[in-house]
DNA sequence: AGCGGGTGGAATGTTAACATCCGAACATCG
DNA sequence: CGATGTTCGGATGTTAACATTCCACCCGCT
């Protein structure tokens, strides 16, 4: 089951990586809502290191797009305006064309199979913010699958942001999410496994679509 | 002559942006070549200033894709494989794809009186680096006139290596460069200003593939 | 009351010293 | 003679103290 063959990479991360790590999930776990102040300090003596790497992690962050940081003025958790969404959306959209163009083209079976496994992790979700992390879990398959560092690391300066903006889609309208969109998934897998390009291009952007109909409508859209 | 109506920001910058750009200059000069190991306690020193922003300038010029980090072993300079000027290309032909499409639409007459200086300047170039310098700078506008946030930083992510990449492709052939980029320049600028995004998409493909030609053929193509 | 300037506090920016880690060369043992 | 263990040097990673900057509050003046 395991993945052998592919031993794991055994590289030491510094305390930087870490320290962005455990801020990264207190401000998708909402202990860091959009708009509060990160100081270095308080995070410093939260987590029990020196404010060098915190100092580190949070420019990091910066260039996710999870915080934003000002001279002199401290740094804040990103909070998405309309127009950020449409910018957000209509960047991801071009990586993702990208993507898969690329997945369809040359990915190997291994990566398909992964990219489905993450689908189907998504079935068995039973509260929405897993629900939201496993479909970001989703699109990083997608982008890995794509077997292209450049724009996998392109993917990490929006990927938190969708994480944000998905976020608040839960916040908005909860209704059938849970049903709804593991069942859409299934669909982008099987058009990736097809290596249909032109289905595969159409369903990924009505994903994006639906996503944001729902923050800009107010509503789930037309059933 | 001067742009105003729109001041200067007038921000103050901290050490680690000035390091990044002193750092990266000298790269670009031909100071340090690809695959020069950039010590942080020289930086330090040569510029008079502590470890700490230079750290932050390495990281940065890290995200920019200028150096390479590793854990413990220093940073280097980056060396680009012919795989890693396919990737770079392919990224870069996504976003500006992008980027044209959003000038054609819903760049202002300034904007693109911006881009067409950023190509006038071309012309009186008289050597080769300081061509390359001004054709980043071309495409600076370009993106800075589809007025897409996410989009330029996006496009700060692959500049410093375009920029790289077009270092090396006039190592190998120089022919006929100083002439030609700048005609070529003049057709994108003139599909720009006609808003027409067919034959704009065309022809920065054209430009695109152009370059690389150069490096993969290590010729100047048919003439 | 409204406005201008000064002042205090708190946060970030910067620095220099300490701890840790990696790699290469040398010595050692089979 | 080859492989393994060790040691040494240099570099980065980390820490705590110092300097700078901004913001908010307050005071005095008009």
């Amino acid at each position: 089951m395991g993945d052998f063959g592919t031993v794991s990479p055994a590289r030491r991360r510094g305390l930087a990586d870490e320290v962005a790590d455990r801020v990264r999930e207190a401000v998708f776990d909402g202990t860091y809502p959009p708009g509060s102040p990160l100081r270095e300090v308080e995070l410093a003596a939260a987590l029990q290191v020196s404010r060098g790497p915190v100092r580190e992690a949070l420019r990091l962050l910066e260039h996710e797009g999870l915080v934003h940081c000002e001279w002199h003025r401290g740094t804040t958790v990103t909070t998405l305006s309309p127009e950020d969404v449409a910018e957000l959306d209509s960047l991801r959209g071009a990586l993702e064309d990208l993507a898969v163009r690329r997945v369809v083209d040359l990915a190997s079976d291994e990566d398909l199979a992964a990219v489905r496994r993450a689908a189907d992790r998504m079935e068995r979700a039973t509260d929405e913010h897993t629900l939201v992390r496993l479909d970001i879990a989703f699109h990083d398959a997608v982008f890995a699958a794509a077997r292209h560092r450049r724009l996998a690391e392109a993917w990490e300066g929006v990927r938190c942001q969708v994480h944000l903006f998905l976020l608040t889609r839960i916040g908005r309208s909860s209704e059938g999410y849970l049903a709804r969109i593991p069942a859409e998934h299934r669909e982008l897998v099987a058009a990736l496994e097809a290596r249909d390009t032109g289905l595969a291009l159409d369903l990924f952007a009505a994903h994006r679509r639906h996503a944001v109909d729902v923050v800009v409508t107010g509503t789930a859209g037309p059933a």
